[in-house]
DNA sequence: AGCAAATTGGACTGAATTGGTCCTGTATGG
DNA sequence: CCATACAGGACCAATTCAGTCCAATTTGCT
């Protein structure tokens, strides 16, 4: 349905390869040998991470990259953005003007935005922390915002999703 | 972040347009005048449509297209996928064999199949009839499902994310 | 000091995907 | 019977992305 960039998926498996090592500066040709990947492109996910302020580096020989701040606090969203560069996505809504001639057609990206955002937020709310749990099953996302409500609605819909989908393409 | 073809935009902006006209043939060419984009392109999306059964068709003259279901059972999840053809998204996860050399690299593949879950159900619970509301934020996603909960979660959310955006990114 | 290890920054290329167009055929209505 | 409009392709152009490489700089070790 969307995509996401390779490089940005590979950015998460970096990331969680050093978040599992604290304090440990690790180099570019370790994580490539542990994860598979050729060096060079390490390399480059790597110098982005840098860039956004996500890693730390240190030159020279026993130099390599570790976490600039707590897993907890660094979001699948942030890796995203520090990958992707723009930190919008989604539709380029007003990147062409061409576009919405009829007020019609406004309310529809208008309401795309509020899509956008809700994706958004669930990226912004799975934390490298998360990301590194063995058992998935267990995790339960937006933890700390919902605190009250029940957290099963989200499994509802996905069940409700799946219904429709047989129902729609077979 | 990540990001939504162009197409795939455009076909929610035509399906929109359709489906303020419910039991009207409309052509390709009164869309593509009415919304400003190229008849051939507009025609692509509308053939698209149909193939995956959201719209049907009428042949020869004072023919054109129509809804083949009410607004509220189609979700953008639904354009999307016509669109795109693949159902799936986000990481291309098992198709790369030459990953996953280790396995923690797999706890973060697992997890990401959540996360893109969790988008597709925003995404699926999102129905045309909602896109084509003028007023954006009185809107509630996720309406029909939540029932007894709050549906105040997904604003809590937003919040959050946005004082983390701002420490982070500046 | 000097050498080796390792990151930094940038440019560069090859390819895959996408956005967009066109053409021929077929069906429908006047 | 002709104009209209969809069907189903093939097709091209171009943007973007994944991946590579090289020169420079910094650091640690001998």
């Amino acid at each position: 349905m969307l995509r996401m960039s390779k490089l940005a998926d590979y950015g998460t498996v970096v990331m969680s390869y050093i978040a599992k090592q604290p304090e440990r500066l690790i180099s570019a040709g370790e994580i490539s040998h542990a994860i598979g990947l050729e060096q060079p492109t390490v390399s480059k996910l790597l110098k982005l991470m840098t860039h956004a302020g996500l890693l730390v580096s240190r030159r020279g020989a026993m130099g390599g990259y570790s976490l600039s701040r707590s897993p907890q606090s660094i979001s699948v969203a942030d890796i995203i953005d520090a990958i992707e560069g723009a930190p919008m996505g989604l539709t380029e809504c007003g990147s062409t003007p061409g576009l919405c001639t009829r007020e019609s057609t406004c309310s529809v990206r208008a309401n795309w935005q509020r899509i956008s955002q809700s994706i958004r937020g669930i990226l912004a709310d799975v934390k490298l922390n998360d990301l590194i749990l063995p058992e998935p099953q267990a995790i339960s996302w937006r933890k700390h915002i919902e605190g009250t409500t029940s957290p099963d609605s989200m499994n509802e819909s996905m069940e409700a999703l799946h219904e429709h989908r047989n129902q729609v393409t077979g």
